[in-house]
RNA sequence: GGCCCGUUCGUCUAGGGGUUAGGACACCAGGUUUUCAUCCUGGCAACAGGGGUUCGAUUCCCCUACGGGUCACCA
């Protein structure tokens, strides 16, 4: 796709917490849009609401970004021309647009209180009727609207909805027109000064020069109170593409308690950024063709917004997992030992020399959903798990060949000359066969006794891991547990 | 409830007036194997319903149903 004009996109969340998987999909979706055209994107910290703000939200959302390498142009930090690119430090400009609009007859003081406009719209709703403000503050006098003032009454101010019908063009949904007698006449300023959402959007994104709208599909029902303001201001629309929504199971908006949607905490879990960004990037978009996996440069360079789905996406962990799997089947083992200490560090009994972590790494690259997973199935080889003995008997096997296995096993392992993986397989496969024991009967024993588990990596694989003492300690023991059965 | 948006396998999706409706995840079966995982092979599985338009509709139009979003001095 050409746009003739320099793109300006921008991505402006709340800090109002983490940031949402949603967040991170709409960020995406903005930056790939942004660079496939050579454009600037923008960060904008949207903090109008006082008692949501959350200290630390907005390191937390920088971070991410960063983690994704969504990196912005313009911003909070590195001033952009078009600044500041935080709203609660440009509450003058709002404030001089608003009297603007006052003046001009397009928007209004409205002294009622909150708890009157509670009662009107909880009565409005038991009588069946969509809630909306009567417009009661419209027809105060100025002798009246002056008394208030000296009263020092608090106010909003309001947007007079013109009457009319509002359409506008949508780069994923196409037309979208709307009735403005359905609107209600949105609080511009609150009473204690800040803007509402609907008038610094629409004046920061004018005067930062933004050509497109990327957001969550939530915002449709407001974007006709957005595009009023443009006309009431006479400026320029931008381009709107509105993003279908992540859901959840159910269908329902993707939210907390139904599972994670904090991007944290998936990095938390070890999934890796390449991994969560492409997932993300596949619910809503996809190349046409069968690929599935890009790198970040692929999909700003295949991305087509225009042919972004309409439906909700519903997050499936399933698919991330493989996906993950994919990502960390490719990484070397330099890059998964610096991914897996921190989980392998909390493991109980953990010690960091006590292992090879090469072979560590060789055991359980192909067993991993998620990095994090490495703490649970690595356990057993700084601790053997307190099994109970009756699974040392493989399915088709017995009491007398297990005990035997074990035993034969111990000896073989005095007579080995080097612990390692294939060396002991070709020792013990020999002698096996001449002890007249199947592959099952006699490695399923030895498997349980030196994992402790029923299932496992490959026996011969832990035995080199664990050394030859470590192993006759568990033989034994697991001896010890299949004689006494 | 009003307004708005949506609807192809369980999930993410391709496709598009005439196709055996394609792929991926998940699931199932088989193979490899000392178990599990990986890997390989195969299988199950979808156009919400009803009307049009048309020689023909899953595809275009309308209606219905269902799902979702939104109706704050939150964003």
């Amino acid at each position: 796709m050409f746009f003739k004009n320099k793109i300006r996109t921008r991505f402006a969340p709340s800090p109002t917490g983490f940031m949402h998987v949603g967040s991170l999909r709409t960020a995406l979706y903005n930056y790939a849009f942004t660079k496939q055209n050579k454009g600037k994107f923008i960060l904008r910290l949207e903090d109008t609401d006082r008692s949501r703000y959350v200290n630390g939200a907005e390191d937390s959302l920088k971070n991410v970004l960063k983690n994704f390498s969504l990196n912005y142009d313009e911003g909070p930090d590195n001033k952009g021309k078009f600044g500041p690119y935080i709203q609660s430090k440009r509450l003058n400009i709002y404030q001089e647009y608003a009297d603007k609009l006052i003046k001009e007859g397009y928007a209004y003081k409205c002294f009622c209180s909150s708890e009157n406009l509670k009662k009107m719209r909880d009565k409005q709703i038991a009588d069946k009727l969509p809630p909306k403000y009567d417009r009661r503050c419209l027809k105060l006098t100025d002798q009246e609207i002056k008394q208030k003032l000296a009263a020092k009454t608090p106010y909003v101010v309001r947007l007079k909805i013109p009457v009319g019908k509002t359409t506008f063009n949508d780069l994923v949904r196409g037309e979208i027109k709307i009735n403005n007698n359905t609107l209600d006449d949105q609080v511009l300023i609150k009473s204690d000064g800040f803007p509402t959402y609907h008038l610094a959007v629409v004046i920061d994104d004018y005067l930062m020069k933004i050509t497109h709208v990327i957001r969550g599909e939530e915002w449709i029902p407001s974007t006709p109170k957005h595009i009023i303001l443009y006309r009431l201001f006479g400026w320029p629309l931008p381009q709107f593409a509105h993003l279908p929504l992540l859901l959840n199971p159910d269908k329902s908006k993707l939210s907390k308690r139904q599972g994670d949607i904090a991007v944290e905490d998936f990095l938390a879990k070890g999934y890796l950024p390449e991994a969560l960004l492409n997932f993300i990037a596949l619910l809503g978009w996809n190349p046409g063709d069968n690929k599935e996996k890009f790198t970040l440069a692929e999909f700003i360079k295949e991305f087509d917004i225009t042919k972004v789905q309409k439906g909700g996406a519903v997050f499936n962990v399933e698919k991330l997992n493989w996906m993950n799997c994919q990502y960390i089947k490719e990484k070397n083992n330099k890059e998964l030992a610096e991914l897996i200490d921190p989980y392998l560090k909390k493991i109980p009994n953990y010690k960091s020399k006590t292992y090879d972590i090469k072979k560590i790494i060789g055991l359980f690259k192909d067993r991993l959903e998620k990095i994090s997973d490495i703490s649970d199935k690595a356990e057993f080889l700084y601790k053997l798990p307190d099994y109970d003995g009756n699974i040392l008997i493989g399915k088709k096997s017995d009491k007398n060949k297990t005990v035997l296995a074990l035993e034969k096993s111990l000896e073989y392992l005095n007579q080995l000359k080097k612990n390692e993986a294939t060396e002991i397989k070709n020792l013990f496969d020999k002698n096996r066969e001449e002890l007249g024991l199947t592959r099952a009967e006699m490695f399923w024993p030895l498997r349980v006794a030196v994992s402790g588990q029923e299932r496992s990596p490959d026996v011969f694989d832990i035995m080199e891991i664990l050394g030859s003492d470590e192993s006759q300690t568990r033989i034994k023991l697991a001896i010890e547990k299949s004689t006494n059965l």
